[in-house]
DNA sequence: CTAGGTGCAAAAGGTTTGCGGTTAA
DNA sequence: TTAACCGCAAACCTTTTGCACCTAG
């Protein structure tokens, strides 16, 4: 059985032009059940539970169908494969290097982020993301590792 | 010849450990003598032309080096491989979704940008990234996009 | 009905690795 | 001298694509 996506799933899937599928709505579901920002393997192994006849095509696909209505956001890290999250309000987002962990981070109100960029006038901004890496609670019980940012002196 | 690094160069290969190769000089010299945030492969290309007999493995193993030694720094997008650039100094990147061209983006004093972090107390950021994605001044002569940003209210 | 979506398999990048030969220190 | 490094090729991992079949609208 699909799972109760709430109504914005299907409004957004139709006002987009596409199709409602069993598999993008099983694909939405599962970043909905367990929002740990998966990667798409791990969206398809999740998935495949449900429905075992899904293949992983059609999970990139409907992440992709997903990310296009604005449900889904992509997140791209350093290393390794781009995660997902069905968190469209403004945040950023924590890895912890040491487990890979990825939390939301709130973000202050637009306005203020805005002021904080230094971009010229005549350029226009339309997605933005904010990566912070460090460690986390659980793997950092000490809080042992200082905190280092990128030098202050600009290179030669 | 070898490019005339400037001496931050010698010391911060051999502060890491590291060996002075012909091959990291080139690549690091490829990296500050054209600045457009280059990818592994277009280093590749241009480093070729001094010197035909390095290999793009050779390319990724000095930009991973130059990258330990804080030289250079990795940024990454949503698609498209890893990019690179010699500023080590604070600052975002912006891409044009357009015409791919990336452009530094100053950021506001380090102590500002915590403030606007509501990071949990126990939580240790050693690196953050900040991408903006858009349009640029060429690509957008009459400037008819409109600035838009994550919605403002929260998923269900 | 039929355009859009799925499943499969193969290909296409981008990046890493193993290994024998080379070289900086 | 020798550990680190290079060049080569193959492997690896993630993502995309082509095509025949299927299905939501």
């Amino acid at each position: 059985m699909p799972p109760a996506n709430p109504p914005l799933y299907d409004e957004s899937i139709a006002s987009g032009g596409f199709r409602l599928t069993r598999q993008r709505r099983e694909v939405y579901g599962a970043l909905l059940e367990t929002r740990d920002h998966p990667s798409a393997v791990q969206v398809f192994t999740r998935v495949q539970k449900k429905m075992p006849s899904i293949s992983l095509a059609t999970v990139y696909n409907c992440l992709e169908t997903l990310t296009q209505c604005g449900l889904v956001r992509q997140v791209n890290f350093d290393r390794g494969p781009s995660r997902f999250c069905p968190n469209t309000y403004r945040h950023a987002h924590f890895i912890c290097t040491r487990c890979g962990v990825v939390h939301d981070v709130q973000l202050p109100e637009a306005a203020e982020l805005a002021r904080i960029w230094c971009l010229p006038d005549d350029y226009v901004v339309n997605e933005y993301e904010f990566s912070l890496r460090g460690v986390c609670r659980q793997c950092s019980p000490g809080g042992d590792e200082p905190v280092t940012l990128h030098p202050e002196k600009p290179t030669p």
